[in-house]
DNA sequence: GTATCCTTGTTATGATATAACATTGTACTT
DNA sequence: AAGTACAATGTTATATCATAACAAGGATAC
């Protein structure tokens, strides 16, 4: 079974730790300008498996002097976004970091209203699937959006009805 | 193959005419109340096989003394999609009309970034899969998003690049 | 070292959405 | 027909999400 973060015995400090070092070596390797803008805000992302609105993100690079209006937050959204290292909950319009950065994926998104823990599921079947059946209708496909939204393992069963 | 807007010689008349018998006849059986501003709202979403928005709705709305604020049309909105007579498209912030109405089904939806358009495609065993793989983890799923950004046949090969 | 491009800063505004409360309409009961 | 309970609408005000447009600063490549 895939591991998500549903998973107990996690280890979250080295879960950024390592993402941040897959994303910082990605950048080099593609001339990617990995600023303190940015890298602040995937940190912001990394930190909880929760998807995070840009006010929010915005509101810490705000208290660290890092940039006061929205358009820095989205911009730097944008960025790890465009480059793979976050993605976007287009139900929540908001945002968590991604958990494979750098690999090329098809992820689908497992979305608790208890708690906003978002995990990323491969979806590579579905996708493919989908592309097939669209490319029958002479339709085009660019990018695929998959979630699904419910209660999490820990949220199930509780007062959340 | 499934028949879908992107077709021609879809009578679109009848199509419009087709869908509000069956949400009429829908709303009698089950005792909804299917009143004039809900009405008018999904004949604005069934005229066109695009994604519209709420206050585009709330223009027509208004224009006919149905509601003048912003909540006539979210709570019109409401109604249609919580009773399966339309859609809300999560990629664009706004609804479609639903062309099975009544019917349980599992949609996805194909959205055209040229000309608007949203086509409506069965994705019963992508849905039945991500379910499966999220009760596997303990993740219990309410309800579920398929959507593809992209180019329908009108548009593909085209100037949208 | 200067031209170029990418990134950031800032103002202003646009677009989407809902909370809260008052009023009206409908349908069921007696 | 009056009462009552619930559903739907009307309205004000505001919250939340997002970007256009332009100015300035910083990195890189010749």
């Amino acid at each position: 079974m895939e591991q998500t973060v549903f998973d107990h015995g996690h280890d979250h400090d080295n879960c950024i730790a390592d993402t941040l070092a897959l994303v910082e070596r990605d950048c080099e390797d593609r001339k990617l300008q990995l600023t303190a803008v940015r890298r602040r805000a995937l940190e912001v992302l990394l930190k909880e498996h929760r998807a995070v609105g840009a006010y929010e993100v915005l509101e810490v690079l705000r208290a660290e002097g890092l940039g006061a209006q929205p358009p820095v937050a989205y911009r730097a959204l944008k960025f790890l976004v465009d480059h793979g290292f976050a993605h976007r909950i287009e139900r929540l319009n908001a945002f968590v970091g991604c958990v494979h950065p750098g690999e090329r994926h098809a992820p689908s998104f497992l979305i608790c209203r208890g708690c906003s823990t978002v995990a990323e599921l491969p979806a590579r079947r579905a996708v493919d699937t989908l592309r097939d059946a669209a490319s029958d209708l002479g339709f085009t496909v660019e990018s695929i959006t998959i979630e699904a939204d419910g209660l999490c393992p820990a949220c199930t069963g509780g007062r959340q009805a």
